[in-house]
DNA sequence: GCCGATTTGTCCGTATGTATC
DNA sequence: CGATACATACGGACAAATCGG
């Protein structure tokens, strides 16, 4: 439950927005209206529409108005895109999932590993190997870093369920940033053992390199997520900024 | 150059992290100093952080401060990320851009084009296939679907050079708001015949559909970017938003 | 553990500029 | 031209988190 004005203000919006209240390419109330309806300054409002513009939902024209683009995807494959646990993701794609724990050690990075995932020389490190079923499905094969002393107790169980959870519930950390990368690699023995792929059908898989980061600004995990190509959907939204 | 005042910040202070001013990991300068030192309001200089933030440059921290936390990426290969086209991408990697226009035709949107699209049965228009070089190596197939009535007088001619260069200083059109949907997909002959590409090494190619919209809120792009799945690298910082 | 100083987060009100109609 | 809409900028107030004494 949102307690900040401007996030219940975005989250009254864009359940409207969701909900069809506005049509598509129908403008939004002005700026002026909304202050009425939640009884708020202006600064609030743009905040809430601003954080609109960013999810893809709607367009701000100066002179004419919020012009509503929202359209609902077809929620066939497995979308991913923003922060999220394999868990939140399931649920928001109305899945069902489950994760199994294929590897589980407490390793000192070196010359490799600190190259690899950008932890320093010496860092103590918890390494894993999860596999991620959809539906019963495997679909995706997550290597994790995770720094020792940022998540301490960790332990095959708990991995077993939510790491995320983990952390922000029990740990009470907050997760803040995370740098991605998204290319495409071979499809290696482990993927085609686990994810039982037809190397004939595809030879490769899409892969998310990411760098986590904590509150505490520091970055407490590595992550090297594997999908099955075929069941890999990324979705971004972008705007284009400003240069005068 | 940037005319507005948050820019002009922004733009000084990122330039200052990717010099080194500050190290990693090091507190940037206070909201309250940086006040004195660009002589403008709180919000100002709030604002200017905030899109470091989404840069992924710097992460805020309550009653901290802001944390440096950029790491220069190795520039071996091609990244994408953010609004761009690909002659813009090619200058920020240094690299020799070229497009040869394979197809240039027009076309009326029938049912299967606007399924596919997302614009309505009966629009009018362009249909390009374009083949994009970097350093004389094909890397890059686009098909590239554009509204007609946006973009009026569109030839091969203009369509070899930079498209983005035609809508944005002839046309006088403001590029806005691009929702992308990264996937992976099979190799098609289109793709072998043209990108040089041996099956056995790799079977799919990295594929980027977007949706792009103008500054009048009207959609008047959609492009299907098909790149070699070795030389592909997508770029993309998250935050977490808060939800309480 | 408390208190005060510092720092970022939220919110308000106002003024002015710019684009659209 | 005036009215309306969003964009930029300023200044102030209070809250929440952190840190040092």
């Amino acid at each position: 439950m949102p307690k900040s004005k401007y996030l219940l203000i975005y989250k009254d919006l864009k359940q409207k927005i969701e909900e069809d209240d506005f049509q598509y390419q129908e403008l939004l109330p002005s700026e002026n209206s909304l202050i009425q309806t939640y009884n708020c300054s202006r600064n609030t409002v743009r905040r809430a529409i601003s954080q609109l513009v960013e999810d893809g939902y709607v367009q701000t024209m100066q002179g004419k108005g919020v012009r509503n683009i929202y359209q609902p995807v077809e929620q066939t494959s497995y979308t991913i895109g923003g922060i999220e646990s394999f868990k939140e993701s399931s649920l928001r794609n109305h899945k069902k999932g489950r994760t199994e724990v294929l590897f589980f050690i407490e390793i000192t990075a070196d010359e490799k590993i600190s190259r690899r995932t950008g932890f320093s020389v010496g860092s103590e490190l918890y390494y894993l190997q999860r596999l991620h079923f959809l539906d019963e499905k495997p679909l995706i094969i997550n290597h994790n870093y995770f720094l020792k002393e940022a998540v301490p107790g960790l332990t095959p169980e708990i991995a077993q369920g939510s790491i995320y959870d983990y952390l922000e519930n029990e740990l009470h950390m907050t997760i803040v940033n995370s740098k991605r990368v998204i290319t495409v690699e071979k499809i290696t023995q482990i993927d085609e053992k686990y994810l039982h792929l037809d190397v004939n059908a595809y030879n490769c898989m899409a892969v998310i390199s990411s760098q986590t980061y904590n509150s505490d600004g520091v970055m407490f995990e590595f992550t090297q997520s594997r999908h099955r190509p075929d069941y890999f959907r990324f979705q971004d939204n972008a705007v284009r900024r400003r240069l005068a």
